[in-house]
RNA sequence: GGUGAGGUAGCUCAGUUGGCUAGAGCGAGGGUCUCAUAAUCCCUAGGUCGGGAGUUCGAUUCUCCCCCUCACCA
């Protein structure tokens, strides 16, 4: 029986690029998407750009554009990366827009009927300079407890105490750096340990299905023990000014706003963006949707970083203004790579546009993190042999290469292949592809990816042993042989329909080279129809991925790490406010092999020009000869240490030669070169005038 | 420190009411076919089931203590 379902991912926050971490949620909500539409339910998938708070709203001045511009660029950039990615959203709109502020007010109005808003005043600290309050990221000092200094106003990154940014020693502002003062503000709280609104939390908690267990428990937990939720921040932000005279000046959280961002994003998608059949007016899509008891499912797909929003303060908000509460919320751990968190210092701080640029098909990553989720809140590990190894068995040697096998066999068949009958083949191929489908598909429902993946390449296998021990190749137009071949092109279907929310790509061409066959996903789905087979083309395939490939995901990092920084150095406010962890990196002794070593190509260089880079106070652009064809552009950070660029001109310097290119203020530089030091104390490693150009060193 | 979740073969994980010689996939080692992208298929690998104690005829599966990892919170 179809269902109606609005499916969410978080929203993105709109002041940075998509990295290989966002992609798991996208991946895992898209996979169910997909899934779900295959078996003729009626899905939207909505999602959009967080466009408020305090990090925007800075970044968006510092770069000298509004905010609206600014989260814009960034919108516009996270969309065209997620569809490259082959997540396919109904809309990725945007929480800055009239229909958000709409539902935003609506909500707060809402909770103020119920008598959950109370005012308090809260002593915060306060810029002077650029007269403003300081979220905790953007107030530094020194730990009060282990004295490092240098650390957020919330948590010590040396110790992993977590204070009140009053509590630093030493505070500094992360913007301007000067010395804040206490000041007090009042601010709007929601009070959510009220008997009615606190009742309601929790029985959502406990509501079957809602939450996996360990969840569930964990939410508990924080329920003996609930703190009222400010819902209110200082001037100047970026977001919605509160309309109560009582909080005149202030504005709504972020938080407030963004999940409320699903239901204006869905509103949007129906009256404006849906196809012309599929549009509806806000108060039909309200009433269909999002009314207490309508026949539509809302499931929430998120990180174990947002659960706190998710699970406690959204039901109290929907309740409170008289909708639906979720019928599911989906939660997922976070991306490692190579067993450690995504480090911008290690180069494992992979964007989507590394991957794309290292040249890997997106749908592999898309495999690969399909193989490793289930519904559980674990982490999932990006290791780069695993991935390898995962894509090469699975997909390379077991499932494409089987399609290509029964494609080479039939294709030398004359005519249309039709079921011989009463032919045993000694191999119930039927009865294993319908088992699988079966399979995959409760799993599917479940979140249970990798039982999913399994039951398909358990297919795949039981058709490559059937041609291992039939051997059809011997006798091709024999009656067994056309029977095995005839359910072998069967059961590929079977594994184009169950693979296909992962791989739709690769899935789409194969459905095509079997003859145009539908992907549809009814209940009982079997493929085998009576009807006979015929190759339209070659089967799709997937060429091997090797090991100098996936090294470029590492590779091509932004930074090469020199020494691993003892103290995160006086980040950027736009790094501080990124909302990915940036916890400082144990530093382990970090030895590697020869062969770790030896990806790093480093070559002699002679500086041919130099020049400042505009705009730009530590940037010079050199032209280097590394002994090919054309000298490379190579942009440095070392302005500072050569006031006069000509100095460098003639030097023999060090170059590597292999990293990826990347745009430093619009100019694409070619590599990095080496240099010790600090700048201004900073030197350029040179070699001496015999060794040529281009010579390999190591 | 509090709360929660985990710690099973090199890796990723299954093990739903305690019980046959603890399983799967990948990797690794050996062998094999040759239709297929040097792809397949077969065999093998012996992991104190984090450590200790207890309950029991018997515990990976129950209880207690400890160690370690992770997350959230103060």
């Amino acid at each position: 029986m179809s269902q109606r379902l609005l499916v969410t991912s978080a929203l993105p926050y709109a002041n940075g690029s998509i990295h290989l971490g966002h992609l798991v949620e996208y991946v895992q909500t898209d996979v169910y998407v997909r899934f779900r539409k295959a078996c003729g339910d009626d899905v939207t998938y909505v999602c959009a750009a967080d466009s408020h708070g305090t990090p925007i709203e800075v970044n968006a001045a510092k770069a000298g554009v509004t905010p609206k511009a600014f989260v814009e660029k960034y919108r516009a950039e996270q969309h065209e990366d997620f569809r490259r990615f082959g997540v396919d959203f109904s809309t990725y709109y945007t929480t800055d827009s009239e229909e958000n502020r709409r539902w935003a007010y609506r909500v707060y109005d809402a909770l103020k009927a119920k008598g959950l808003v109370y005012k308090k005043s809260v002593e915060q600290l306060y810029c002077e300079t650029d007269r403003r309050f300081l979220p905790d990221r953007f107030v530094k000092g020194t730990c009060p407890v282990c004295k490092t200094p240098d650390q957020y106003g919330d948590v010590c990154e040396s110790c992993g105490t977590t204070y009140d940014p009053r509590d630093l020693v030493e505070p500094y502002c992360a913007i301007c750096r000067s010395k804040p003062v206490i000041r007090t503000s009042d601010h709007a709280y929601v009070n959510l340990r009220k008997p009615e609104v606190f009742s309601v939390i929790e029985g959502w908690v406990n509501g079957e299905g809602h939450l996996v267990p360990s969840v569930r428990e964990q939410v508990k937990g924080w329920l003996a023990d609930l703190q009222d939720w400010c819902i209110t921040r200082d001037e100047p932000y970026f977001g919605f000014p509160v309309k109560d005279p009582d909080f005149a000046g202030k504005y709504l959280y972020v938080w407030v706003d963004a999940p409320i961002g699903y239901l204006s994003s869905a509103e949007h998608y129906f009256a404006a963006e849906a196809p012309e059949g599929r549009r509806l007016a806000p108060a039909e899509f309200e009433a269909r949707y999002l009314a207490p008891g309508a026949a539509s499912r809302m499931e929430h797909f998120i990180g174990k970083d947002i659960l706190r929003f998710h699970a406690v303060f959204w039901p109290a908000m929907l309740w409170a203004t008289g909708l639906k509460l979720p019928d599911r919320m989906p939660v997922h751990g976070h991306l490692t790579v190579n067993g450690e968190k995504m480090s911008k210092s290690r180069g494992t701080f992979i964007t989507g546009k590394t991957y794309l640029d290292s040249g890997l098909d997106p749908e592999l990553l898309r495999y690969f993190y399909a193989s490793n989720l289930s519904p559980g809140i674990y982490d999932v590990d990006l290791s780069l042999d695993e991935f390898r190894n995962r894509v090469n068995a699975d997909l390379v040697k077991r499932i494409a290469n089987l399609a290509s096998r029964v494609h080479a066999l039939v294709a030398k068949l004359p005519g249309e292949l039709s079921r011989p009958a009463g032919v045993d083949t000694g191999h119930d191929l039927q009865r294993a592809a319908e088992r699988a489908v079966q399979t995959a598909r409760d799993a599917y429902r479940e979140l249970e990816y990798r039982t999913a993946l399994r039951a398909v390449n358990d297919l795949a296998d039981a058709g490559n042993k059937a041609l291992q021990e039939r051997k059809p190749w011997e006798a091709p137009d024999s009656a067994p042989s056309r029977a095995l071949l005839y359910d072998l092109t069967k059961a590929l279907h079977a594994v184009a329909v169950a693979l296909a929310p992962v791989l739709p790509r690769f899935c789409g061409a194969l459905a095509a080279a079997l003859g145009d066959v539908p992907l549809a996903w009814p209940e009982g789905f079997t493929p085998f129809d009576g009807r006979p087979v015929r190759f339209a083309a070659k089967p799709p395939q997937i060429a091997p991925v090797d090991a100098k490939q996936v090294a470029r995901l590492i590779a091509a990092a932004p930074e090469a790490p020199k020494a691993p920084a003892k103290v995160a150095k006086a980040a950027s406010p736009s790094e501080t406010a990124t909302k990915v962890s940036a916890k400082a990196a144990p530093p382990p002794p970090g030895v590697i092999q020869y062969d770790d070593f030896a990806r790093v190509e480093l070559r002699v260089g002679l500086v041919k020009a130099a020049e400042k880079v505009e705009k730009a106070d530590k940037l010079l652009k050199l032209a280097v000869d590394v002994g090919e064809p054309e000298a490379r552009t190579i942009v440095a950070g070392i302005a500072q240490a050569y006031p006069d660029p000509q100095a460098l001109v003639g030097r023999r310097i060090v170059v590597v030669a292999n990293l990826a290119p990347r745009a430093l203020r619009g100019i694409t530089s070619q590599g990095m070169l080496l240099a010790a030091g600090e700048p201004p104390n900073l030197s350029v490693v040179t070699v001496a005038d015999s060794i040529a150009p281009g010579t390999r060193v190591k």
